[in-house]
DNA sequence: AACTTTTATGCAATCGTTTTTCGGATCTTC
DNA sequence: GAAGATCCGAAAAACGATTGCATAAAAGTT
């Protein structure tokens, strides 16, 4: 039967073949295979070597559902594949893979009713903890609320909400777009677009003001004709810079809210002859890979999601540890302004 | 108690409660629940009620240790933010999600060893199936043996191995590398360096067959000194682009197997005042998001990730559904070539 | 009315662990 | 040599669902 077992491999070896084996009780198997303190080293041993003969693998599924841990975590993005967040989901593999921990990521693509149904997946997956960035639309917190109440760890990142008593990680998007269009600012630059991101997130909302507050510190007048909203897309970007230059308004630097609506404000900005930076200076927001490839390289402002990811990661582990007393965090990450071609 | 229960949210509701409350037994509630028939329309349906009345959430653990199912499959790729990737594990989240399965995406960073490591925690975690594209050093395959034994479905896709009686979705890397190299010869070029990735994967061994075949069938000399090595990425496509140059070899055409390897050569054609495509075309390999706003924007080979996703997705299915004796599929999908500014 | 068949549910075992409780050795210590 | 103390390990009860088998009631058949 065992060398049968071994060659088709469907039979699964459990912690009873091996007390078996042994004339010993699963109990102690259990707790030689997790060192628990009060197994002599000479059983540990023993178990530990039949272990490895009979192609023991631990069933996680019955540890989980015995031990209420399943070692999976659920890490909730708008879209795997864009901006900062593939850099997050490695930094919060990387991190929480060392204490054992698994990750689902489940991608909302910018649609809260699928927010709302990929969180109730994650649940009934019964994942130790839930990381999450929110769609940009997202409005209403019943589903976080519901992960709170289950007493499951909750982090947000990156696009957050404050009033919610949960921990968050996020960049200081203020700073970094004060630092942005003072840079701007200090290059000479006196009517600075700034295209706007959706202002249902708090993070645009706040790039927003780090732009105001900056013009407005330097006493440079706020034109209403050049703050605009436009989507984070390369179209949108392309549309809205179109859209200026055939109104035949003025304006000397583009300050974008993403990196995309940049590009698509670069390329518009060629096509009509303009010189960047020359005459238009152009700055981004996310130091997407692409931007370094551009010609001109474009201006942006770094956000860094590996380390976001390592300290969403990092917060979540505490919380896990600490258990029903764990403390609040909030994590400011500092973005980094990189000046490229595009406003030199 | 029970209100105190859904106010704290600690108690989780199960089966057996709602059995009590309705005076019944949990296997009539699980059947309810499930649908199956033997239930009378009128218990189900009661059942449903207060299954919501008391916000009842399935425990999926419990459910896969007793079924033997966790829904959940596993997806191995080098990196989830690189090349095709980002796409294909979205064309399988895609498809598979219909079919009630979450996916759990883990990354080999290109390290065989972790490949092992990483496919062992899969197991572990009793995926209900595994779809790899393998890491670009990867030459022994006792893990993915493994995995046929225990009767796990192993579906490989991009980077594969072909004498493994597994199924398979790839591109037709020959068929791609054929075609991109007959547009260059069409467009006049006689010199073209082939920038070879890494022969270890068969990727880009079809690759080079497919550009040395292309030159033979019409007629072009075979030039050793063209066809060299080259990983893929940026630097190292400058660094080979840069010593041909500095060697002094001429040729009036780069077709390189990967687009990070095409863009490195680019940036070092410009920086030596070489005008592309005029004295040197270019084309690259994978349709990376980058190549499109490159300027000049280049020709790539377009190998449709999401398609190759919900291919690979798909073919899991099947062997899920099918048991035992399901069908080894092999698909092959055609790449197609997209031409750009870099070889109008 | 006495059967067979169907339908709807209950009973109890099971999945592979973890964990609490408890009992029996072995070892101190006076 | 007896009373504890100390260690190891056994027994058994979970965890929350699924499922084969049994069975009672209802329905159909002659």
């Amino acid at each position: 039967m065992q060398s049968f077992a071994i060659h088709m491999g469907k039979y699964k070896t459990t912690i009873r073949d091996i007390a078996k084996e042994l004339n010993i009780t699963a109990s102690t198997v259990s707790r030689a295979l997790n060192k628990h303190p009060g197994i002599s080293d000479a059983t540990r041993k023993a178990v530990e070597a039949t272990a490895k003969r009979l192609h023991y693998r631990p069933n996680h599924i019955a540890a989980a559902l015995r031990s209420g841990k399943s070692y999976i975590i659920g890490v909730l993005v708008p879209s795997a594949d864009k901006s900062i967040f593939p850099s997050v989901i490695r930094g919060i593999e990387d991190e929480v893979n060392k204490d054992g921990y698994s990750v689902i990521v489940g991608q909302t693509y910018e649609n809260p009713d699928r927010e709302v149904k990929v969180i109730e997946t994650l649940l009934k997956t019964r994942v130790d903890g839930i990381v999450v960035s929110l769609a940009k639309g997202t409005n209403a917190y019943r589903h976080l609320r519901r992960i709170q109440a289950e007493g499951i760890p909750l982090v947000l990142f990156d696009n957050t909400v404050s009033d919610l008593g949960v921990s968050i990680v996020k960049t200081d998007d203020f700073l970094g777009a004060y630092t942005a269009t003072e840079h701007l600012i200090g290059r000479g630059r006196k009517r600075i677009v700034h295209l706007i991101g959706p202002r249902t997130s708090e993070i645009y909302r706040e790039r927003l003001r780090g732009y105001t507050v900056a013009l407005s510190k330097h006493g440079l007048e706020m034109d209403p004709t050049l703050m605009i909203d436009c989507p984070s897309d390369v179209q949108a970007g392309q549309e809205v810079i179109k859209g200026l230059l055939e109104r035949g308004v003025t304006f000397d630097a583009v300050f974008s809210s993403s990196d995309y609506a940049a590009l698509g404000a670069l390329q518009q900005l060629k096509l009509a002859g303009k010189k960047v930076p020359e005459e238009v200076a152009l700055v981004g927001f996310g130091n997407a890979p692409f931007t370094s490839y551009l010609d001109p390289s474009i201006t942006t402002v770094d956000q860094n999601g590996l380390q976001m990811g390592q300290c969403a990661a990092r917060v979540f582990l505490e919380q896990i540890n600490k258990g029903e007393d764990y403390i609040i965090r909030k994590h400011i990450l500092q973005p980094q302004l990189i000046i490229r071609s595009s406003s030199p």
